[in-house]
DNA sequence: ATGGCCCGTAATACGGGA
């Protein structure tokens, strides 16, 4: 079984691009991540007609995640509140950036979590608190789902073999600074596992390219898409690998698919 | 280089992305 994750900025204006990768990639389970379009105009039959159902938790040009399954999808759910409860998540579901099926036993999560933009501003704040929603959510499930994916665009690089640069700890780069590691470091703590590290220490491996400067074809990204697994998951892991190849196609997303297998 | 590019929405600019 195979589960991919894509942030695909836009399935609309993405389109060609995803259902070519799954014809050439016909994973299982395909986690969307930045659809930007509202539930009612997700473009479902071209992914249908491929034998994928979709599960889709979108917004007006924002945000937005999908799962995509050849498999039935059971027990969707969208956002914090079903486990949470409102109480405790207030506005934070307003952003559409989860969604969860469970899909042959395995619980799987399409997640989208928040950028950050500037180090300390608000929107900063907004992903620190999201995060801590995240572990809670995740602690909650674990309990219920001992095989369990969390895969999806989590906006922060675990270390530096992740990014093109050297962090300095007088100039904090959001996605890279110390909080951001630690938040990510106690969703790990939960007892789970970074997928694509469980086969490959090495450096400059990117799922990630800013549009601008070249940055792809000087290699100048960040891997901050990631599937985190539980551990019963993480011991079936066979590979776990980054797909560069739609990053090389014309009018391509920024980030580029991760596929884990088991 | 505090830049560059691309998305949707709106509209011939803007916020957002990381």
């Amino acid at each position: 079984m195979k589960i991919a994750t894509w942030n695909v900025n836009s399935v609309r204006t993405r389109l060609e691009h995803v259902t070519n990768w799954l014809l050439a990639n016909p994973v299982e389970v395909l986690c969307l991540q930045e659809t930007k379009v509202i539930d009612a105009d997700f473009p479902r039959s071209p992914f249908t007609e491929l034998g994928y159902h979709p599960a889709v938790c979108g917004q007006k040009s924002y945000n937005g995640v999908a799962i995509l399954s050849r498999l039935p999808l059971e027990e969707v759910t969208v956002g914090f509140t079903p486990q949470l409860g409102e109480a405790t998540v207030g506005e934070f579901d307003v952003q559409k950036r989860l969604i969860s099926a469970t899909v042959a036993g395995v619980r799987v999560i399409s997640v989208y979590i928040p950028n950050g933009a500037d180090y300390g501003s608000e929107k900063y704040l907004y992903k620190l608190h999201w995060l801590k929603l995240l572990r809670e959510y995740l602690q909650r499930t674990l309990k219920d789902y001992p095989d369990l994916c969390i895969c999806g665009d989590y906006n922060i690089a675990p270390d530096d073999r992740d990014i093109h640069f050297t962090t300095e700890p007088n100039r904090p780069v959001t996605g890279t600074t110390e909080v951001e590691r630690q938040a990510f470091k106690d969703l790990l703590a939960l007892g789970l596992g970074d997928a694509f590290r469980k086969f490959n220490a090495e450096a400059e491996q990117y799922s990630w390219w800013d549009y601008r400067a070249a940055a792809f074809r000087r290699n100048l990204g960040w891997r901050i898409d990631h599937h985190l697994l539980s551990h019963p998951l993480y011991e079936k892991a066979i590979a776990c690998t980054i797909d560069v190849t739609p990053r090389q196609w014309t009018k391509p997303s920024d980030h580029t698919p991760v596929v884990v297998e088991f």
